[in-house]
DNA sequence: ACCTGAACACCGTTCAAGT
DNA sequence: ACCTGAACACCGTTCAAGT
């Protein structure tokens, strides 16, 4: 049957992209499926692979709608402010970091639950958009290193980056035990910060 | 039919669990499956449901003896020496923690990405077993806190234990970016460690 | 050319029915 | 009491067959 052309390719990819964005947001990672995205758009499950190759290659899409989301809140916000001190800017930037966890919660998990198949790497342009978010903090580390120091300064921002995300994770996901007493878990990555950057100015 | 009693229900949920560990040794937490698990042990599906509540109560065990595992390798080791300062034993730590991310990989990230469905918590036990392995970094942190100060302690040791996670996930799942240079990634801990601990240092 | 929907080989989970 | 295996309601993915 068939040659319905109701949509075209283009906007077909979009139906399918939205949809599965709003079946993540509510249901979790766990509920996107091919058969349920096809329902939603009211196309048959094999129309979603003429779209995309597998159902890996449309998470792999959808998670980078997720980092593109990511970039948008990190870089058009108020972190790079040069009336605050770095220490500030960076806890500035954790603190958006964190929200968008909690406010994307379900495509921040995605990012981290999907995983492609054992030999598969991800492509070229989805490496570059975390690379590009690595870049934000790299350069609010700047006044800390000489211009040789490039490539220190590269693997801190990827230690302090990855540190704040441990946290993140290990809290939302409640794998954490909760701290007894009054310190709340948001000064985590603020002490973590402070210290850490305070540790780097001592050492030059 | 039935009523084998071929194995005692005690026996049946030993061969469960070495049929589970094996097969996400195998094939990973993808691979892990209740009709593959009846499938290695010789029993219809249904028996696991005689011994576990679920797939995700099963999944909760195996967690459980990977945390053993992972608290083995941390306790009975080398990184409580006298002879080297907290630093030292801290980075012995970490790189112990990367060994076994590397060495049991698939259940080690098994501990991330198997998710309880949206209101459960794990159990009682299992929060224990993590509480457990924060309170080896907790041990290694005191020189540097009073008394008094317990529970700022109780909080650098689990920012400190994330970002070192934090770390080997990213690192581990392909989600960092290589480096160009010469830095090679165990290294971050290292400097993350140093400086964190710098940081706190001088603060008093 | 595009889309369908049946088909294949799987899932987790339940439960009546057998020993 | 214990275990089965069929049944239910799902999966991802493919592809011959229709328009």
């Amino acid at each position: 049957m068939a040659r319905r052309s109701d949509h075209s390719r283009d906007e077909l990819k979009e139906m399918i992209l939205k949809a599965s964005w709003d079946i993540v947001e509510k249901d979790g990672f766990i509920g996107l499926t091919a058969r349920r995205i096809a329902k939603d758009i009211g196309y048959a499950p094999g129309t979603i692979y003429n779209i995309f190759k597998s159902m890996d290659d449309l998470c792999v899409e959808i998670n980078g709608m997720t980092l593109d989301k990511l970039h948008d809140v990190l870089s058009k916000s108020d972190c790079y402010s040069p009336k605050k001190s770095p220490v500030q800017n960076m806890k500035r930037m954790a603190q958006l970091y964190r929200e968008f966890a909690r406010e994307y919660r379900a495509h921040w998990l995605m990012l981290f639950t999907h995983a492609l198949p054992e030999g598969q790497k991800a492509p070229a342009w989805y490496q570059e958009k975390i690379a590009r978010l690595f870049e934000s903090l790299e350069g609010l580390l700047e006044p800390f290193y000489t211009a040789r120091q490039l490539p220190k300064r590269k693997m801190a921002a990827r230690a302090l980056w990855a540190a704040v995300h441990g946290i993140c994770l290990l809290e939302e996901t409640g794998k954490i035990p909760a701290i007894d007493d009054q310190e709340s878990p948001p000064d985590m990555t603020g002490y973590l910060i402070e210290n850490f950057i305070a540790g780097i100015k001592k050492k030059t």
